[in-house]
DNA sequence: GTCTATACTTGGATAGAC
DNA sequence: GTCTATCCAAGTATAGAC
């Protein structure tokens, strides 16, 4: 075998591949998502600041969906990537709820959860959206769930809050905190809530 | 002056006016962004449930957009009388959390909620919506406020959470909560934590 | 106040040249 | 693999008859 990496001559609906052209319009949906919302985002607007031709969405993914589809995976992945460093040496509650808060500001400079709020928007949409949307939300939680555990440790807190619901209110929270802030632009209430939680952790320590 | 009601003969942009018509196509919209979603709730869908022309939607409401507005402003009227309703003899953290599970079920049952997602969801797509859909979100908030305060009323869990913080956090969670139950259609784990928060609130009292 | 008809725009998707 | 050209469907909005 050489070593040439597979040239995709017919390329796959969906999946992660990675040639250039493909890359540039996966980061390009993600752009289109996150400045323009679900419903402007079309081929053409995607092609558009990708700098190439809209026949090219269908020929490398095969609709417009899949495009989204595959702009979330990478999303996705590159969060829980940062989440995991930043969360890495945190083994309390109070470093965790200071990672949290920090990421939750980086979500909401970048637009990143805008990016999956979109993708939730254009759920009812598209028959079979959620599902996938859904199984791409999993990972965030099985996360979370991870971290909590870390951070409460031996703690009785770990016991009395059972962290296999603890994760999901986390993660449900985290998105509506992340869409009420986007919606009039005003992220002062969110932090002042992560404040407070940041004082009530300290109380515990 | 004569009892008529103001004859319309030149209809607002917005309002809500009590015009047969009118009121049929909020109904409609109501029920078409709930079934539908926001990207496919177009002049034309609404006008087919209303059993009615689509220019209808144009003379009445100015634009599709107004009509969506109208809309949020019919439901949000309707769940804050149900949930004024509901909280009205409450008195405790544990009966205030039973309401809360209840209204929960009848918003996913009649997919309320959806419909306030689905026009967050719209928000990027046109400007200046973010503000107005912003500004019927307040109530849900001064509510969630005024319930939580009669629940706690001088128990000292009162002074430990800012009644200001928590309801923030409540409807967010709230809409979260909504938003990943209707993903995957499944509301088990939402109500597990109901649940527990349930059996938390039996432990305080 | 409600309808039909229509002008105009945008988007998904495909065919075929290069 | 990328482009141009094109078809077709659907949407917003308006004009004008009734």
């Amino acid at each position: 075998m050489t070593a040439k990496a597979g040239a995709p001559s017919r390329p796959k609906a969906s999946g992660a591949g990675r040639g250039a052209t493909r890359q540039t319009l996966v980061q390009a949906a993600i752009e289109t998502l996150k400045a323009e919302g679900f419903t402007v985002t079309s081929a053409r607007a995607i092609a558009k600041r990708a700098g190439c031709n809209q026949a090219l969405v269908f020929y490398h993914f095969g609709s417009v969906v899949e495009l989204l589809l595959a702009a979330l995976d990478e999303v996705s992945a590159r969060r829980l990537e940062r989440y995991s460093a930043a969360v890495a040496g945190v083994s309390s509650p109070l470093e965790l709820v200071a990672v949290a808060t920090e990421v939750f500001r980086e979500d909401l400079d970048n637009g990143y959860v805008t990016v999956l709020a979109e993708m939730i928007a254009g759920t009812s949409a598209t028959p079979g959206l959620g599902k996938e949307v859904a199984a791409r939300i999993a990972p965030w939680r099985d996360f979370a769930r991870h971290a909590i555990d870390a951070a409460l440790g031996e703690s009785p807190l770990g016991s009395l809050v059972p962290t296999d619901e603890l994760s999901y209110a986390v993660v449900a929270l985290y998105l509506g905190l992340e869409m009420l802030s986007n919606l009039d632009g005003d992220r002062s209430q969110a932090m002042a809530l992560f404040d407070h939680v940041s004082r009530l952790a300290t109380l515990l320590e």
